[in-house]
This record gives C-alpha cells, sequence and structure tokens, in this order.
RNA sequence: GCGAGAGUGGCGGAAUUGGCAGACGCACCAGACUUAGGAUCUGGCACCGCAAGGUAUAGGAGUUCAAGUCUCCUCUCUCGCACCA
C-alpha cells in the first residue's frame, strides 16, 4: 500500500519550517518545560555549559545542546522532574573590543547578541526552562557575587598580593596560571609575559587536598579528565630540609622528594628570584650574579621552563652545608629552579638527577653515588647520564644498603626527629588570581583608604554597579580606573577620600556558581536560596566540551565547596556526571571561521528545519567522539524523517479502526512485527539511559521504519498492531525530534502531547523470540546455520546440527570429539 | 619522557557479557516509476574468486571449541602534562 505523490493531498507534506514553529509557539504558550521543586518526584537537573554571547550559535552549541535536549526529553518522559536551565556567560573581552571597535558600549552588543541567540535556540526546539534564564552581566546576578567575593574576604579566602603574573599583551590584562596554554593566551593566542602587579587572588590552594581527594568520588566523570585535574593539582610527598649556611647565619631550606639522596648533594641551586639571592652573593661576585639575574628575568617563563633550555647557572659565593655529610655545597643560581614551586631552592644531586647532572657537568662539580643499580657498580667519572632509578644506598652512612624506597621513609624520620627538615607534601596548584584589568566584568567590590587600608564595600553598599556613562577608546588600560566617578568614593570607615578598586573579576568566577543561581535565579534575599538548591543540587548530568577539564570544571568543584563552607549549600561536588562531547570537524579541521569551513546552523534550520539539524548531530557519531560534517549525510537525514512522515500518513487508514491488541488473534506476521517494536523500544530505552548512545538508538529506530514500510498487514488486528507501531515509532523519537514527533502524536489521533506522554515500556512477552537461529561451528568455523523453536533442549539442537546437509561432509571420516553449546 | 585514549569497508560508524564482523546511514552500481528527477521505490555493495570456498578488525605472538573483544610485544595517531626538584 504506497500513496503516490500525485494522490497526496498538499497538507501531506512533511514541511519543517510551518510544523516547527507551531509546536515553538506551544511550549512557549504553556510554559511546557517550567518546572517547580516537587517533593513527590524524583528531581533530575541536567546542565549544559552555557554559551558566551558571541553573536550567533555554532555548531558545537547545536551538537552540545541537542545531546543534552535528548536526556532532558528522555527523562522528563520517564517521569522525572527535570530542571533544564539556559542561559548567558556574559562577561568578557569580546563585548569591550566590540564596544571599542563600533563606538558603543559592551552592554548594549551583549544584549543584543543574546536577544538573537536566544532566538536561535528557541529555533531549535530545545527544552529549556526560560524562566530562570540569566546573563551574568544581569546586575541581579553579579550583585551577589560580589556578596560571595566579601564571604570570601572575611575568610581569608580571597587576599591580594604583589606577585608575577602572567600578562597578555593584547588583551592588556592578567591571565591565571589555568589560562595559559602553551605560553600563550586561551582567548587570542598572543605570547603571555611575566609582569609583576598587586593582584587579588582566591585561596584554592586550601582546597587542594580536597580537590584531589574528591577525585576519587566522581565515578560518573571521565577518567581523562579526572587524570588532568590530578594532574594540575599535582600532589606529591617528599621532605623540607634545612641547610645550614656556611657562615652560621640561617639556613636554605629545600623541598625534596629524593630525600633518600640526600648524601649525594654536592651543590645547592636557587631559583635566581629567590630571597636570599642577593644576600649570599659575595662582593666579588655581584656583577656575575646581578648580569644572570637580569637574563633569566628577560627570558620569557615559556622558553625558560622548557626542557631543551640550556641550563645555566652562577656561583653565589657562598657555601651551605649539606647537614648529613656535612660536606661544603657551593650555591647557585640557576636558571631552570622556579621559585613558585617547593621553596624555590633545589638540593643537587648530580649523580641522581639528569638536570643536575647536565648542571655539575657544565660548572665541574662534584659528583657522589649513593644510590648504586642492582649488580652494577656506578663510578662517577665513568657516568654518562644521571642514575635515577630505585637501587641501593650507598656512601651513606647509616643507611648504607638499604634499599632506596625504604631509605626515603628512613631518611626523612631521621631528618625530621634530628630537627633538619620536616616530612611535607608540595602541590603544584597555585592560588586562583581573578583580577583583571577590564571594563566588562565584575567589579572587585574593595575600597583603598590611605588610613584604613584595604576596606571591603560593605553589604549594605552592594552592589558595586558597572558605570555606564564610559567612553571605550581602546587606548590605555581599562576605562574603570580613568573614570574619576567610579573610583573617587569616601572611605567606608573613616570617610575620608579613598579610591575604588578598578580591576574586574575573571569571568571564570561568574561560571563558577551559575548552576547553583539556576536552582533559584529571582532570589532577592541572598545569592542562594538553601531549600532550592538542595533540592536541585547536585547537577545530574553536565554536558561540555573537553577544553574546560580544568579551567571551569576545577574552579567550579572548589566554588561549590567554599559556598558550601559558607553555609550556602549543602553539596560537596556540583556535577556528579559529566559527559564531554567531541568537537565538530569538517574536512579534517575543526569548525571554525578562521578555517573557512563552518556550516551555519540558521542555514540549515532554513533548509531543512531544526529536527534534522538536531538528528544529523545526533546520529553522525556517538557524543563523547569528534563528529564529522558531511552535507550528504544531513540529506540522509532529512530523507529519513521524510519517510517516517510518509509512512505514518500512508497507514493513517489502517490505524483509524483500532482498538487495543488482542495477542491471541495476531498472524504470524503480525506477531513478527509487535515483536520488532518492542525489541526497538527495548534498545533505544537502554542506549539512551544506559550509554547515551543515541546514534544506535536512532539506528534501531531506522531498522523498525523498513520493517514497518515492509509490511503488509490486512487483518481485523493489523489496525491495533500498526497504531501500535507508528505511536511507539513517534514516542522513541520524540526526545530526537521533537517537532515531527508532536505533529504526527497529533495526526494519529491523540488529544495529549508527546512531551507530556510517558516513554513507552517494552511487552516483555512480545519480545520473545519463537525462532532462533543457530550458528553451527566445526573446528571453530562457521559452516552452516540452522532455524530451530525457541527453548529447544541440548540433545535436539546436537542431533539438528550434526544431520545438518552443510555439516555432515565435515564430518566424513572424522572423530566427534566435543559438541559444545552455547 | 610521563599519563590517558584510539586504530574495523570508499566514508561516518555498529558489534552491550569472548559466540554470525561490518547493524544503521552516506557514497557508489543496477533496475522500476516518471515529461522530468538532486524526488520516490526495489535490489546490490569488505577483499580475492565464475563458483565451491578462502582471506580480513594497525602488525606479530599467545590463551580458547570460539578473539575486533582477553594476555604479551611492536608500530601509528590523537589528547593532556612536562626542567615540578
Amino acid at each position: 500500500m504506497r500513496v503516490s505523490r500525485k494522490d497526496s493531498t498538499v497538507d501531506q507534506k512533511y514541511t519543517p519550517i510551518q510544523i516547527e514553529q507551531k509546536w515553538q509557539n506551544f511550549w512557549e504558550e504553556n510554559a511546557s518545560y517550567a518546572v517547580t521543586e516537587d517533593k513527590n518526584k524524583q528531581k533530575y537537573y541536567l546542565l549544559e555549559m552555557f554559551p558566551y554571547p558571541s553573536g550567533r550559535i555554532h555548531m558545537g552549541h547545536v551538537r552540545n545542546y541537542s545531546i543534552g535536549d535528548v536526556i532532558g526529553r528522555f527523562k522528563r518522559m520517564r517521569g522525572f522532574n527535570v530542571l533544564h536551565p539556559m542561559g548567558w556567560d556574559a562577561f568578557g573581552m569580546p563585548a569591550e573590543n566590540a564596544a571599542i571597535q563600533n563606538n558603543s558600549h559592551p552592554a548594549k552588543w551583549t544584549y543584543e547578541n543574546i536577544d538573537y541567540m536566544r532566538v536561535q535556540l528557541k529555533k531549535m526546539g530545545f527544552s529549556y526552562d526560560w524562566s530562570r534564564e540569566l546573563a551574568t552581566c544581569d546586575l541581579d546576578y553579579y550583585r551577589w557575587e560580589q556578596k560571595i567575593f566579601l564571604d570570601m574576604f572575611s575568610k581569608g579566602l580571597a587576599y591580594k598580593k604583589t606577585s608575577f603574573v602572567n600578562w597578555c599583551p593584547t588583551c592588556e590584562t592578567v591571565l591565571a596560571n589555568e589560562q595559559v596554554e602553551d605560553g600563550c593566551c586561551w582567548r587570542c593566542a598572543h605570547d603571555v609575559k611575566q609582569k609583576e602587579l598587586d593582584q587579588w587572588f582566591f585561596r584554592i590552594t586550601d582546597y587542594a587536598e580536597e580537590l584531589l581527594e574528591c577525585t576519587n568520588q566522581l565515578s560518573g566523570w571521565p577518567e581523562r579528565v579526572l587524570t588532568m585535574q590530578r594532574n594540575w593539582i599535582g600532589k606529591s610527598f617528599g621532605c623540607e630540609i634545612d641547610f645550614p649556611l656556611e657562615s652560621g647565619e640561617g639556613s636554605v631550606r629545600v623541598f625534596t622528594t629524593r630525600q633518600d639522596t640526600v648524601f649525594g648533594a654536592t651543590f645547592m641551586s636557587l631559583a635566581p628570584e629567590h630571597p636570599l639571592a642577593h644576600k649570599l652573593t659575595t662582593s666579588d661576585r655581584k656583577e656575575s650574579v646581578d648580569a644572570f639575574i637580569e637574563k633569566v628575568q628577560k627570558t620569557d617563563r615559556i622558553k625558560r621552563t622548557s626542557e631543551d633550555f640550556e641550563k645555566e647557572g652562577v656561583f653565589t659565593g657562598s657555601y651551605c652545608i649539606n647537614p648529613l655529610t656535612k660536606a661544603k655545597m657551593p650555591i647557585y643560581l640557576a636558571n631552570f629552579v622556579l621559585m613558585d614551586y617547593g621553596t624555590g631552592a633545589v638540593m643537587a644531586v648530580p649523580t641522581h638527577d639528569q638536570r643536575d647532572f647536565d648542571f655539575a657537568a657544565k660548572y665541574d662539580l662534584p659528583l657522589r653515588v649513593v644510590i648504586q643499580p642492582a649488580g652494577e657498580d656506578l663510578d662517577p667519572l665513568s657516568m654518562s647520564a644521571a642514575y635515577t632509578e630505585v637501587g641501593i644506598l650507598t656512601n651513606s652512612g647509616q643507611f648504607d644498603g638499604m634499599p632506596s624506597d625504604a631509605a626515603k621513609e628512613s631518611i626523612a624520620d631521621y631528618l625530621q626527629s634530628a630537627g633538619m627538615g620536616k616530612k611535607t607534601v608540595n602541590f603544584r596548584l597555585r592560588d586562583w588570581g581573578i583580577s583583571r584589568q577590564r571594563y566588562w566584568g565584575n567589579p572587585i567590590p574593595v575600597i583603598y583608604c590611605d588610613s584604613c587600608g584595604v576596606v571591603p564595600v560593605p553589604e549594605s553598599d552592594l552592589p558595586v554597579k558597572l558605570p555606564m556613562d564610559v567612553a571605550f577608546t581602546g587606548e590605555g588600560g581599562s576605562p574603570l580606573a580613568k573614570l574619576d566617578s567610579f573610583i573617587q568614593v569616601p572611605c567606608p570607615k573613616c570617610k575620608q577620600p579613598a579610591r575604588r578598586e578598578a580591576d574586574t573579576m575573571d569571568t571564570f568566577v561568574q561560571s563558577s556558581w551559575y548552576f547553583l543561581r539556576y536552582c533559584c535565579p529571582d532570589f532577592k534575599m541572598g545569592p542562594l536560596d538553601r531549600e532550592r538548591t538542595d533540592y536541585w543540587m547536585s547537577v545530574d548530568q553536565y554536558i561540555g566540551g573537553i577544553e574546560h577539564a580544568v579551567l571551569h570544571l576545577l574552579y567550579a568543584r572548589f566554588f561549590t565547596k567554599v559556598l558550601r563552607d559558607l553555609g550556602y549549600i549543602k553539596c560537596d561536588e556540583p556535577f556528579t556526571n559529566l559527559l564531554t562531547q567531541g568537537m565538530v570537524i569538517k574536512d579534517g579541521a575543526k569548525m571554525s571561521k578562521s578555517k573557512g569551513n563552518v556550516v551555519d546552523p540558521n542555514a540549515l534550520i532554513d533548509r531543512y528545519g531544526a529536527d534534522t539539524a538536531r538528528l544529523f548531530s545526533l546520529f553522525a557519531a556517538p557524543p563523547e567522539k569528534d563528529l564529522d560534517w558531511s552535507d550528504q549525510g544531513v540529506d540522509g537525514t532529512f530523507r529519513f524523517l521524510n519517510r517516517v512522515w510518509r509512512l505514518v500518513h500512508d497507514r493513517l487508514g489502517l490505524v483509524k479502526q483500532s482498538g487495543a491488541v488482542k495477542t491471541e488473534l495476531l498472524t504470524a506476521e503480525e506477531k513478527n512485527l509487535r515483536r520488532v517494536v518492542h525489541k526497538t523500544i527495548k534498545k533505544v530505552t537502554e542506549d539512551i539511559e544506559e550509554r547515551f548512545h543515541f546514534n544506535t538508538a536512532i539506528a534501531a529506530v531506522m531498522e523498525l521504519l523498513n520493517a514497518l514500510q515492509a509490511s503488509d498487514l490486512k487483518t481485523a488486528q493489523s489496525g491495533p498492531v500498526m497504531k501500535e507501531a507508528l505511536e511507539s515509532m513517534v514516542l522513541l523519537l520524540a526526545p530526537f525530534v521533537p517537532h515531527i514527533t508532536e505533529e504526527l502524536w497529533q495526526q494519529l489521533g491523540n488529544t495529549t502531547v508527546v512531551s507530556e506522554t510517558a516513554w513507552p515500556e517494552y511487552d516483555r512477552e512480545a519480545v520473545v523470540d519463537e525462532e532462533v537461529l543457530v550458528v553451527v561451528q566445526v573446528n571453530g568455523k562457521l559452516r552452516s546455520k540452522i532455524t530451530v523453536a525457541a527453548g529447544s533442549d541440548e540433545e535436539t539442537l546436537k542431533t539438528l546440527a550434526l544431520t545438518d546437509d552443510k555439516i555432515k561432509p565435515f564430518l566424513e571420516g572424522v572423530q566427534i570429539r566435543k559438541v559444545i553449546c552455547v
């Protein structure tokens, strides 16, 4: 039964544009996806990383949000109370740059972009609770962030210090360590320089231990991301050891993880920035030391910290004493020693550390072997490289003969009891520098007074509003710093003239807690409504790009713990499950304007509709893998939706006379068709729920469509069977393509809407096979396939297999040793 | 160098617990319908072979009645970290 095009009426053609508009209006008017805290339902908090309002959405957004929407719609149909919010990561540089270019204001540019992109997202048919929409540049958002800042300030978690920071000359602002990639700015890719500035920091290092420890509980996160976070936090166990100065005045403290090699330490290397550097320099060495320090400071950090950079140093003229050997050790400054790791001083063991070995070779410093590999006898004179593996201690006094692993423990204990050092733990993680010398961000709510010092803005004076009467010239740094009406304020304490902080907060601060504010975006009494936040948190499923593995995802974890300790929330970790979706690739490269390989979602929607755009991005690859864009693949997806549309319309006549399926009256063909239907329900449910394998779920529905199309049912039961089949197909597709399925659902005679309909359950009896195909192998090779009744016993199978025409020839003249039945 | 992941047709990808390798889709080929087709439908499509059959999951060994899947070695690619003491 096929309806040719000529017989079709016009309204039977699939017209995505009209259908999608119709249902988007319906969802909007009915606020279909708005939710409240319902204690009788199980909550499900679903979140995709919110976009920066750059102007228009791109394919990465389409993919990210389509993945999320499948999960959201599926969970809703499964009966969950689904919170699925959307908002805007709205502060940041591009808005300010656009303002400079267009002689306009960042707020105008940002809000215009938001308005445009909101329309785009609505055109995609995503099931957001738009009543919770927020933009981080809204006063109602950033005012509460200022409150959080003050809380952190009063707890000592926000503090100011002068230090060398990463400076991007193009962006004219500071960058956190996490925001420097390969020595370049994460945003503009320009070389990052070092600059000494007075900056605000968040004490993320206070949480290093917990942030590390909790990675072990995040079983719903990709191992890759956890590994990256663990490496970034970089915990190492070792010792701090004091090396007394030869002069008798004080000592140099080092951090080492190789205290088993202390007896081999023959010289000392300090970072050129080390506070003792100048004090230790003898007058005759002053000239060369100063020259060296200047040279190192001119070298950029990236070069300096690359492994192939030549190790150089200079002798200070001073000595210290090895506390265990009592030997005199010359103190050097060395370019490879970093001030911000450990103590900025390294005990040099040239025999067992390659860097020290190279350094010793260059400056002709003494070598002393203290660890011997099993069955070898290292001779310092003939060594060509450091020996860095485990071994047996030698030349190490009372520790001689001990395995190096055990010696680590014993020597640490000995040093500690002798008061020469202590066991310690060191982290690679640095505090998070949040000051940005830019306008379009959240003002740091602090005032500087000559007599009172750093004074936090009193809570009653919050919020510190971003002034709107600002000129964006693009010259001479942040416009805020030059705006007297903003800068000049009386000191809140002494009322004398004082100055407001001109820096704004890193935009990553806003994204560190937006997921919490979504729980109570209208709350007026503080940053967070404890009751509502506790109901929704934590986020059950978070979805976004891998590029945030250490940036945003680490900061958000840190903030969650801080806000917990401040009493705002209960939960310890923000995101229970994390899905990192792959990139969208075209012609072998990531889609980007600069490569000229972008596909504009608008064009796609106009030509095929949002359902096709969604379906293709879900079908072409599993979510966590990169997606290879194919225009022809999009055509194929569109074709599939047309086939679905036509099939339902072609079978409408059959479906109209339907009642309930009476299983006892079904023909074999009808039973087979039902089996396919219910097997598909089972597979699609499991693929979505357990694995997020949307591509195979869609493939299963495609198979169902193929089976339905091939079927030709004619009996009295055909109507009910077909109706069940078509309705199941429509419901199974609903999370992927919500518009066309609503329309078809209605056309099938339903008065409900799909989004409020329960997800289909498969019938356990209907999926049972009556016959099964059994594969017969001889000596591990496939030789025949036989069809047997389901549940046949082993004996029957054996007989059938051994007498099978295709099997017999293989058994002639051979002794059967074993028959295995699976 | 360290850590993580991957390698399957012309392409994107299936194979969930060791049990028919290549589902589904794209591309391609043939046919049907058509005034027409960039529409639709039917069939074909890993490789070699007319066929029977044989060979195939980066390469090599192994375990097993049976290996894409488990073990060992090698190669290649991607990502992250990297002078971190």
